[in-house]
Order: structure tokens, then C-alpha cells, then sequence
DNA sequence: TTCGCTGACCTTACGGTGTAAGATGCCCTT
DNA sequence: AAGGGCATCTTACACCGTAAGGTCAGCGAA
């Protein structure tokens, strides 16, 4: 073997911390969360399980680093125009940017925050604060947005994963539920089954309105 | 050894399904969700690891299980009153039973739901229904809520376990962040450390009263 | 009484995980 | 040519979930 048992790749492409946190994110989007280890991961990268200590401290410290790339796709909120639509664009493209990579959502509360991250929260807490939110307001307003977000998003990544396998599965679970006990809950279930039965609105937007509008009403009177 | 090998604390107190999952809520209240597994909960209850599995199928359906007993503290909302104290008197139970098992939030979300998850459902959508919510409204308010309720905690969760150790941890993180560069973030931060620089009011019970105005605007317009 | 069944519990084993400690050998500088 | 640095590999350990099958107390039937 060339360059006797030393990987061949690595001749060619030597590894980085960069190219080690890229893959992994790809291997968590296709296999989800659990089917990252270092063992894999190195494979992937045609390298040994122990080479990847020369570039991430432990397997935290990999975790932090995906993390930080996936929070590196949010859109911060433009300086310009009314902040609720900046706002809101920011909001959909965090929600975006975790649909992409479902496994993300609680790395982003578990985990600590990253440079990427942290330039997202000053973003999005100064243009609160220019559109005339006072501290405790805008305090208030982070925390309502990043739990909608964030709750919402890991809500639908569950739900989309427990799809998976065909919706006969789910099909099969409903039939188990007894209408006259759980009307109401076979009502919401339908609504998700059939699009046709709710409105044009998506959950998640509907959610995000409902606080922008009501902060705006609160910012106006105070 | 009496009973040659077998356990005796059994033959005085049996195994069963409902002590297996007690055991196991008390296991990761105390250590985490990381610190629940199979052959630390069998030593914990005097147990071979392997015998666990008379009394559930596999881990998986342990936390399933365990998730279903902590939905099982939530308060359903009162069928009296104004629809608006109701929900929000269940949605604090609900925060207040995932605060006392942090570990629960993501099981809520990735599990199937089990039968004291599906009766709180019902009772919550059957309240927004007779209050006079539209099904699809009802729909929107659900997981505007469970979002939000999940989201924080999950959130909060995150914070808390990052606070241990005490807060000179964060505080040596928070001095590297320069000032000039993140001076909303370091407010915010500020916030968070010194509770007198907020109001009174919690962030979790802010976003929620965000939610309940804005559902109750648009029900009575509606 | 004794047989045989049942079912609760145990033993062993396998393939997976993260990672500590140290060996190896290429490349670059001197 | 000698030597050092450093990226990579090897080996090893403790832990994980769980498949397969063994053991034995207690009980009902003969």
C-alpha cells in the first residue's frame, strides 16, 4: 500500500477542522444525530477514529462546532425597512437553517453558544432595540422568538421523522384512537393528514405572526 | 448468599413495569438523561440488566414510558372559567412538570405520544374548541402554544445545567465577549445574571400572555 | 409426594461507543 | 545526514444496548 498504511486521501486533501465538521454535519443530514460517531465519521474521511483528536478537543467540542456552522446560515435581520418584516425574515430563515438540519434544534439550547450564534442574538437584539423596544421589552421579545423557533421547529422534526416509513404507520396508530373518547385530537390529526383542511397559513408562521403582532401592539403603546 | 445469587431485595419488593419507570425518572432527575442506562437502573434496583427487559422491550419503550408519567402530571385545563385563565393555569403546570424533569423536553418531542399525552391533548383542544375557536384556529393555538411551552423549557433546561458550577464559568465566558463589539448581548447577558434589571414578570409566562392575547384578539374578531 | 411447567432472574457474549496513551513514520529544517 | 515536529495509526479500556440461552423457586396436577 502506498505511503504504507497511511491514508491515500489525505496525501491529496489533508484534513482541517473545517473539512471534519463539514462531513459531519453531512452524515447528521442523512442519518440523523445518532448515526455520528467519530468511528463513522473518520471512515468517511478515510482516516482513523483517533485522527480526528488533531482538530475537534472531544466529541463536545465537534457538536459545538456543527452547531456553530448550522447557526452560520441564519439570515440576520436587515437594518432596513419596519422590523417586523426584518423580523420576521430572520425568524423563517433560523427556521429554514434547522429544517436543513433537524438534529440542530437541541444542540442549539443544549450546547453554548458559538461566534456565529452570538453574531445572531447582537443582530437580531440591536434591531429590537433601534425599533424602540426598551431592555426588558426586547429582552422579553428574544426569548418569545427563539422559543417559538426553536420549540416549533424540533416539534416538526419529531413529527417528520415519525412519518417516515410511509404515513400507513401513522394510519395504523389512528385507527387505534377511539373517536368518541378523542374527537378533538382525531379533528388536529386530520388537519395535519389533509392539508386541504387547514388554511393557507403554516403552523410556524402563524405562531411567529401572533407574537410580532403582539409585540408591535405593545411596543406602540408603551 | 441467600436464594443462591438471586437478588433479595425482589423477594421482599417485586420488580414491575411501574417501579422500573419510577426508578428510572429518578435516575435521570438526578443525573441527566445521559446518566440512564439499562445497567445503572438495574443495579439501582438490586437487578441484573438483563432482567429488565421482562418489563419493557427495549430502551427505547423505557423512555416512552417515562415520558408518558411525566405528561401525566400535567394539569389538564379547568372546563370553568374563562378559557383564557384555564389555559394558561395548565400551561404553567406544563412548564412547571418539565422543570422538574428537564430531561423530558426532547423526549416530548421525538416520542410517539402516549396515552397521558393524548388525554391532555384532547382536553386542551376541547377547551379552545368550546371557547369558540374555529377547528382550524384551534389547530394554529395548539402548537403555538406546545411550541412555545417546550421551546423555553427546553431552553431553560440549557441554561441551567450551563450555570452549574457556578457562575464563574459563565463569567469568564462573558468577559472574553468584547463590549464595543456585542454590547446588546452583554445587556442581555446582564438580564439574565441580575434579576433586578428585569420586571417582575418571568420570560416564560411573558411569551405565553404574548400568545393568549393574541389567540383572544383574533377569536373575538373572528 | 413428586413431576413438570412457568416465569422471574442471571450469565455470557457481541458489536458498538468515546477516548487515553503511546508508537510510527513522513517531511522539513538544520 | 541528523534530528525534530507532527499528522496519523495502533492498542486498549470502560461503557453502552441487547440477543440467546441457562438456572432455579414456586406452584398446580398427578
Amino acid at each position: 500500500m502506498a505511503t504504507r498504511g497511511r491514508a491515500v486521501a489525505n496525501t491529496r486533501h489533508p484534513l482541517s477542522r473545517e473539512r471534519v465538521l463539514r462531513r459531519a454535519i453531512v452524515l447528521a443530514d442523512k442519518g440523523g444525530i445518532e448515526a455520528l460517531s467519530m468511528r463513522k465519521l473518520a471512515e468517511e474521511l478515510g482516516v482513523e477514529a483517533m485522527s480526528l483528536y488533531h482538530y475537534v478537543a472531544n466529541k463536545d467540542d465537534l457538536l459545538d462546532g456543527v452547531t456553530d456552522i448550522v447557526a452560520s446560515e441564519i439570515e440576520a435581520p436587515s437594518p432596513r425597512g419596519d422590523w417586523k418584516s426584518a423580523v420576521r425574515r430572520s425568524a423563517i430563515s433560523f427556521h429554514d437553517a434547522l429544517a436543513r438540519h433537524p438534529w440542530a434544534c437541541s444542540l442549539m439550547m443544549s450546547n453554548g453558544v458559538g461566534p456565529a450564534r452570538l453574531r445572531y442574538m447582537e443582530s437580531l437584539l440591536q434591531r429590537l432595540r433601534e425599533a424602540g423596544f426598551s431592555p426588558q421589552l426586547t429582552h422579553h421579545a428574544y426569548h418569545a422568538l427563539d422559543s417559538h423557533i426553536i420549540g416549533f421547529t424540533l416539534w416538526a422534526a419529531g413529527y417528520t421523522t415519525a412519518m417516515k416509513g410511509g404515513p400507513k404507520a401513522a394510519e395504523t396508530f389512528l385507527k387505534r384512537v377511539p373517536v368518541d373518547e378523542f374527537p378533538y385530537f382525531l379533528e388536529h390529526a386530520d388537519q395535519h393528514m389533509t392539508p386541504a383542511k387547514r388554511d393557507g397559513v403554516s403552523e410556524f408562521e402563524f405562531g411567529l405572526g401572533l407574537i410580532l403582532d403582539a409585540l408591535e401592539k405593545i411596543r406602540k403603546t408603551a
